[in-house]
DNA sequence: TTAAACTTTCAAAATATTTTGAAAGTTTAA
DNA sequence: TTAAACTTTCAAAATATTTTGAAAGTTTAA
């Protein structure tokens, strides 16, 4: 496999694994391109590459700084706007669970907090509910708990300490 | 809050986080009522209360039984066929968990494993690409670790040893 | 066997998401 | 100011995904 067969590869794999994360393939690819990039990259440089329009780039770019996992750059005597992507792997996966965790995991806490708390009417169906509801509370917040605290920790934390910790 | 608005509430609010793992909506729905239902559902029944076709009920609840978190139950003296959920959280994590690594983790891996090993030619752009699919590497690695080492453990384990561990 | 009671399949329709690219907007140098 | 060099917006088009429902398939009781 020679630099651009690898470099595609990465770049498809990357965008299909994060239409599973919730962000889109064109989001994906451009972080992947950015990724591996050893200088920060234009907008015309970016459509170049991965063949997408001026549009697509724009909005897209916009999303991953967002995430707080790309950011701009400015050139010495150019005009046009450079990007980079957080190239710390570690940091990078900090960014997500703390962004995973505000944008999905809180909003699903407070649902299954409200909904375990209807009142009890003796039915089997209300007791069931608020059982299954009440656990899987329980289970979310414990799964948050354990994201934040990845989020507060040093960087290398999540690969020496909890591997380890749990072998 | 009553029982039908708490019911309608945690359906959909479990229908939408669904996609974000990678599921469908009617997927994530039934799922979602199976799992407040005291008693098995027939097909009917789902198509019934969540008001979707046959077809649809069909095939997802099939792919539901392909994740190992919903089993067909027989009734004694009833032809049809009925569905009960995995009502255990610890459960139902585990499974999510085990067929997560094995539907998406794994392969990304391995794609990260060809990409990191192509060959040096002193570029920097090949060096960047080895370095950066080499620290990815490293952490989907430690990921796809974790994830089973919590699919091998007895049932309570994430909740009462790891969030105790990790404080 | 047969036929009733069910489930599955799959092409077409409906819906949702993504992408495009031109127009509008913004910034900067002169 | 102005105008060139850029970026953003957004309606329309393209594409992808989901849903429907009728037809085909399967199972079971008699």
């Amino acid at each position: 496999m020679n630099y651009d067969e690898a470099k595609n590869k990465f770049i498809s794999t990357w965008g299909a694994l994060g239409t599973l994360w919730g962000i889109n393939k064109a989001m994906a690819q451009i972080h992947a391109l950015l990724m591996i990039s050893p200088e920060p990259l234009s907008m015309e440089d970016i459509m170049e590459e991965l063949q997408i329009s001026r549009g697509n780039t724009s909005m897209n770019l916009r999303q991953l700084m967002d995430w707080g996992i790309v950011f701009k750059e400015n050139k010495m005597g150019e005009r046009k706007e450079f990007f980079t992507s957080e190239k710390n792997v570690q940091e990078l996966a900090r960014q997500i669970a703390k962004e995973r965790s505000r944008r999905e995991l809180q909003p699903t806490i407070k649902v299954l907090n409200d909904v375990s708390n209807i009142e009890e009417d003796g039915t089997a169906k209300t007791k069931e509910l608020i059982q299954q509801t009440k656990a899987l509370h329980e289970m979310a917040n414990n799964l948050d708990i354990m994201m934040n605290k990845v989020i507060g920790q040093e960087n290398n934390w999540i690969t020496k300490a909890l591997v380890k910790l749990i072998k």
